[in-house]
DNA sequence: AGGTGTGAACACTTTCACAGCA
DNA sequence: TGCTGTGAAAGTGTTCACACCT
């Protein structure tokens, strides 16, 4: 068991959970060794299998000496561990082209997490149903997510309303958020903040081709 | 002058200069005190003034003792590190949703990456115009990715065509992948793929929501 | 034998603290 | 004086190697 988890650890848990549920549909119906070992494991998640044991240790023993472990059981204790055993009330704020692609990408429901809520401060736009949900005017944001008890806003606005949002919804009481706007964002401590930026993995991208013009030290696994 | 340069030190790279930039256009015509200590810097980045110091300093020396890092010098530097004073051609693999988001990005152009290429299998897409780029077929894939020296694919295709898709953009040349897909990919040492999962952005959330129902370490500045 | 769980070794990153230049 | 550049210290994350269980 343990005090702090690292970041790299927790992103590990989900691909170690996307590798059992890939396992698990493999196998099928076919019951049989439902049973993974951590080098195999780590061979799906692109990790080493000193790796996988380490990170599981942290969480208790889930496998069995000799055996390895037992495929159901590890994902449903990712799952537990992950939060990812209920379901999680996710508001979309920002109905442009990157929030309409995140409304259809429909493995967030997958996940358990569900966008109840969009709004956008387009008169064009605010009214409009999306599959069910009625995008609403962004001026309504601290009433409704606090109405419905939203707990993660995805914010996908141009980067000068981004902290006005993100202000709006932590008073409302969002505790996390997971921030697509090119800014550097201020939470309070208690608010946990993700970002995807992808201007900034490209430039990542840029360096490495830039000075490894041929060989070395890719970025593969 | 170094080796190694870590991935977080990219990333941090790709901070600064954005805020240089946002110096440098608040300072707009205004010449003045077009320079910045590495406290200040380290502030708007979201990090330590050590830290800054650090990280620039693999790269050789580009302050001033006393005075801090003059902006406009210290920007064009950082441009040139990253590999962002050139322009890059980019092509895009899969015009749904995603693609289609990624394709009306302005700030791609704007930092260099020009999406010059724009791929689909559905026969509906194929032959659409998107912004002066045609949308062609998949299966050409290889043959034009060569004929315009294309350098970077971003994948955004279902996650069971991602394999694929990233091995032939590997044949045709293809030297940097960034990678929407939600699967775990394999590319040669000298290809260098960046992966962006927006789903385990949000498992790292639902994580850290858990373990941490109020108070202490969330991810701030 | 086979494979987990884990302390100890190692590698890498961040922070500290200070010499030295403008 | 003010602030950079940088070795050395502290802190974190990863890999090794082996005791131990089945």
């Amino acid at each position: 068991m343990s005090r702090k988890i690292s970041d790299s650890t927790v992103r590990r848990l989900s691909l170690y959970l996307r590798a059992l549920e890939s396992l698990e549909a493999e196998e099928g119906g076919e019951a049989g060794a439902a049973s993974v070992s951590s080098r195999e494991l780590a061979a799906r998640a692109g990790t080493t299998a000193a790796q996988v044991r380490k990170d599981l240790s942290h969480f208790g023993s889930f496998g069995k000496r000799g055996m390895g472990y037992r495929v159901p059981e590890l994902a449903g204790r990712l799952r537990r561990i992950l939060g990812l055993d209920r379901s999680w009330r996710v508001a979309l704020v920002g109905a442009g082209r990157i929030g309409a692609a995140l409304f259809e990408y429909a493995d967030f429901r997958r996940r358990g997490f569900e966008i109840v809520q969009v709004f956008d401060v387009d008169p064009e736009k605010v009214g409009r149903r999306w599959n069910g949900v009625t995008i609403e005017d962004g001026s309504r944001l601290e009433d409704r997510l606090a109405e419905d008890e939203v707990e993660i806003a995805i914010v996908a606005v141009p980067a000068d309303a981004a902290q006005e949002v993100v202000d709006r919804a932590v008073s409302a009481g969002v505790r996390g958020i997971l921030n697509f706007a090119p800014a550097r964002l201020r939470v309070p401590d208690d608010v946990v903040m993700e970002d995807v930026n992808i201007v900034m993995e490209l430039e990542a991208l840029s360096f490495a081709l830039g000075r490894d013009p041929s060989g070395s030290g890719g970025e593969s696994s």
